[in-house]
RNA sequence: GUGAGAUUAGCUCAGUUGGUUAGAGCACUGGUUUGUGGUGCCGGGGGUCGCGGGUUCGAAUCCCGUAUCUCACCCCA
């Protein structure tokens, strides 16, 4: 027998009925908010990623499906939606073209990491991007986006809130934070003296509590911001509250993407076990120059589906449709063609073996369906139908015509 | 990549110190006092006990390997 490979899943009956109604409720919401569907390929150059989400990150470094195709190609699999889209953004031109353009996506990412709960090697995520917005207002409307398509699914959540500066401010503050820790270089892990050379501003977000109790006195990203981003950031927190959106401040928070600079933000799930961002994004205004294109600023964020799963709190199913069936062996056809004419209208369940009326409820209940239809030698000699309300209880014999 | 625990019927799980044809509930299916469901009664099918080796007269049970799942670390959605 052939399996799937480890950490690739099926999605199907329960499942599937989650899945979509998540992306319908996102959908929704997103297309509220003026945003428009984009699909891009699965497949990329390994480049995109590696200069868009960064060499130094563990998704480029060590988590990437990535292959040299027929052609001599180096290729991978997506592990993130935001290179892809920002890719497409430039080579349409749409950098060159003004104005803003808003889009959500939603598809399969893969990272070749070890699979636990909520941490899949092949899933999905919904995500939105914007471009030509450098205003603040679009930021929150990003989080209010994410709040809405939460509390829409029933989901409850924390906000985590940080800036992280743009390019006016963070160098500075980079060196601050690599000559504070170089000082304390002895004493800090492995990994942190790795992060000191690739990406410091990581070493923030060390889950290590020794690294932690050293840093606490380590300089603030938010203490040493500019004061554009230092306005923007109080904006930001402003809006928040006018909207009725709580959120914490978490100074060590550090989105694992290099693209991220000023706002960035997380929603947290205390519901679903150690894998607990539910979904991520920030403002990126420096990545779509990075990939070639005219400078435009942006902001985005992505929602991991699969996480969302289980904390769905689904819409109660109602009674839909028909069901219908024979009790007699000669009415078997008349069924599958009443079945087909009633389709045109409406959802149908048809048995196409002949039973006893008992089975038949049994059957129709079992589908869900509102009405149960059956035709009996009785019915079969006067040409009706016998339908019972399965709802309300009720029932009553019609001619096939008026069915 | 590291660590821990699992893997027996479609699903959830029993299986006593290794000992005859491996069980239950649910699901599926058939019958039922001859046409009324979600809540009756009686019956039936379905498992090479994850896979591959080994120990033994004998392995679901003990040992080794391997795959997958789960949880955690790391990282992230």
């Amino acid at each position: 027998m052939i399996n799937s490979l480890r950490g690739m899943n099926d999605i199907l009956s329960e499942d599937y009925e989650r899945f979509t109604y998540f992306i319908n409720t996102a959908t929704d919401i997103a297309q509220k908010y003026g945003f428009h569907f984009i699909e891009t390929p699965l497949l990329e150059e390994t480049a995109l990623f590696k200069r868009s989400v960064g060499e130094s990150s563990d998704i480029v470094g060590k988590e990437m499906y990535q292959f040299i195709d027929k052609g001599q190609n180096d290729v991978c699999l997506r592990p993130e939606g935001t290179a892809g889209v920002v890719r497409a953004f430039i080579q349409k031109k749409l950098d060159k073209a003004g104005g803003i353009q808003r889009y959500f996506y939603h598809g399969s990412m893969f990272r070749y990491e070890r699979p636990q709960k909520g941490r899949l090697r092949q899933f999905h995520q919904f995500g939105v991007e914007s471009f030509g917005v450098d205003s603040v207002y679009e930021d929150a409307t990003m989080i209010m986006m994410v709040s809405d398509i939460l509390k829409k699914l029933g989901i409850g959540y924390r906000l985590q809130l940080n800036s992280l500066g743009d390019n006016n401010c963070m160098p500075d503050y980079r060196n601050k934070l690599v000559e504070f820790v170089q000082e304390r270089k002895d004493n800090i892990c492995e990994d942190c003296v790795k992060r000191l050379e690739t990406n410091p501003i990581r070493v923030l977000d060390c889950k290590n509590s020794k690294c932690q109790e050293l840093y606490e006195n380590a300089p603030k990203l938010l203490q040493n911001l500019c004061s554009a981003c230092e306005d923007d950031f109080n904006t930001l927190k402003k809006i928040l509250e006018d909207n009725g959106i709580k959120y914490e401040i978490d100074t060590n928070l550090v989105r694992g993407l290099d693209y991220y600079s000023k706002t960035a933000f997380e929603f947290v799930s205390d519901d679903i076990g150690s894998q607990s961002a539910i979904a991520g994004g920030g403002r990126y205004d420096r990545l779509v120059e990075f990939l070639d294109g005219r400078s435009t600023p942006a902001v985005g964020f992505a929602i991991g589906i699969e996480r969302l799963m289980e904390l769905i709190v689904m819409p109660e199913a109602s009674r839909d449709g028909y069901y219908i069936g024979a009790m007699d062996e000669e009415a078997v056809n008349l069924v599958v063609k009443l079945a087909h004419k009633k389709r045109k209208s409406d959802k149908v369940n048809i048995d196409y073996k002949a039973k006893n009326l008992q089975k038949h409820l049994k059957a129709a209940d079992k589908v869900n369906a509102k009405y149960c239809a059956v035709i009996g030698s009785n019915e079969l000699k006067d040409a009706t139908i016998w339908v019972k309300d399965l709802e309300n209880k009720t029932e009553e014999t019609i001619s096939l015509e008026d069915f």
